[in-house]
DNA sequence: GCAAATGAATTGTCAGACAATTACGACAAA
DNA sequence: TTTGTCGTAATTGTCTGACAATTCATTTGC
């Protein structure tokens, strides 16, 4: 590991990267303990404040655990698939709502990636994932469901369609996609004719994966892209007509 | 935002959250000036250290930015897809180094979203991305290129790829999972016969993307999959017979 | 033998101090 | 009037020392 930093600086972000070059390089590895703070104050010669930032830094990365006590300390963190579901999500959601990315492209990339977990997953999907992608269909046409519930309920019914890949790795990608558009889906209003149409899609979709068809699978998602874009289309175009 | 602690929990993790999710929710927007640190110490009744903390928890992940000076403090960052990619490469990569992801899955997750980007690649590439298809193509049957420079090359050629689609919000979410497989790509060495393989399969991919041909390059990408996974069971197997 | 007390190691928090950096205004010089 | 210099205030970056809270191992008392 690094010890030698550069003077001016910023020291805990120095040292925070050479840690973390150790963790990514394999010379610290998974639930290893790392030297404890009064060690690291000597090893780069700094005070322990500045090394209770580096740390600060590597944790909210889930790069390391802290515990306390006597045999406590900073340990390489096992990343879990879990909260790596939720860095994608958050990285994702705040690139998209920072960035003026329009609706349009975001809808492309989610979908072009929807596209590829559909024939995997009208292969292997489970009673159970199908289920579940019954059951938020059943929930989306309840009458009296507020709009943000409905988003939400698409957002599982995908879920469940992303993880019928029954791929870890393609769900984690997918995480990121997939939520970070909800609260861009949020802003728009749904009639009742487009819930319908939603509904009906959803149900095509789940058809095709329960008859595996593979084809179809792609078919309806793409269908959906159109359909999707349109509506947020003219509801830009209704919102800017009333101003 | 919630001022208001968990005295038994850890404080800087919880003014991190708090601050975290009123930049999420949009209650501070890009470029405002966060409080002093000073004054974020009054407003949470903790100490500076605690506070300083928190905002490094946040720094880390590039929610916010901090300057010195007299018109100095921490600001809202507008995260930049530069910045995601990187965010996204690092967690990717610890994900699949971490938790003994087999070869199989990673690929499969890989060439299954590289497939998604293909047709938009074929309609919309640039010469200049073509061009660098091609170079890559060009340095990876130079004799006497390291493994790594190989699987480094091979990197750049798929990036080119995926960026032809021209959806920044698709490059940002295929990064990670291109970037990621290169560590477990380098374990691999690879005869002077996989590479002419190799390299005849970029030629076909490029050559479709060239002719625009959608269905060739999602077939290449494919074959380009399959062949991969052969090459890792047998060199798996190869090393298993030597121990 | 076992429970309770003790001690040691470690992280979490606080307070105070000083250094480094930056913006801004005051003031003098051209 | 313009320009350059200086000082001052605000703010983050770092250091030091202290104490609290937690946890484990050891010792003590019964």
């Amino acid at each position: 590991m690094k010890t030698d930093l550069d003077e001016n600086k910023d020291l805990s972000a120095q040292i925070a990267e050479a840690i973390r070059d150790a963790i990514i390089g394999g010379s610290l590895i998974v639930d290893q303990r790392l030297p404890s703070e009064a060690e690291l104050c000597e090893k780069f010669d700094v005070g322990r404040s500045t090394v209770r930032e580096a740390l600060k830094r590597l944790a909210a990365q889930n790069l390391i655990r802290t515990q306390r006590g006597a045999a406590g300390g900073a340990f390489v963190n096992r990343m879990s698939f879990e909260e790596a579901y939720d860095q994608q999500i958050t990285t994702s959601t705040l690139l998209l709502s920072m960035n003026r990315v329009d609706f349009e492209t975001a809808c492309e990339a989610r979908y072009a990636l929807e596209r590829s977990c559909a024939p995997l997953s009208a292969q292997r999907r489970t009673a159970d994932q199908l289920a579940t992608m019954r059951a938020e269909i059943h929930r989306q046409s309840q009458p009296g469901l507020t709009d943000e519930a409905f988003c939400a309920s698409d957002v599982a019914f995908h879920r469940a369609l992303v993880d019928g890949a029954g791929n870890p790795v393609l769900s984690y990608q997918l995480a990121g996609a997939v939520e970070a558009m909800q609260p861009l889906m949020n802003m728009i209003t749904y009639t009742q004719r487009d819930r319908d149409r939603i509904v009906a899609l959803h149900t095509r979709l789940a058809d095709a994966i329960e008859g595996q068809n593979q084809a179809a699978s792609v078919q309806v998602l793409s269908d959906l892209e159109v359909y999707t874009v349109q509506l947020a289309k003219s509801f830009i175009s209704k919102s800017a007509k009333k101003h």
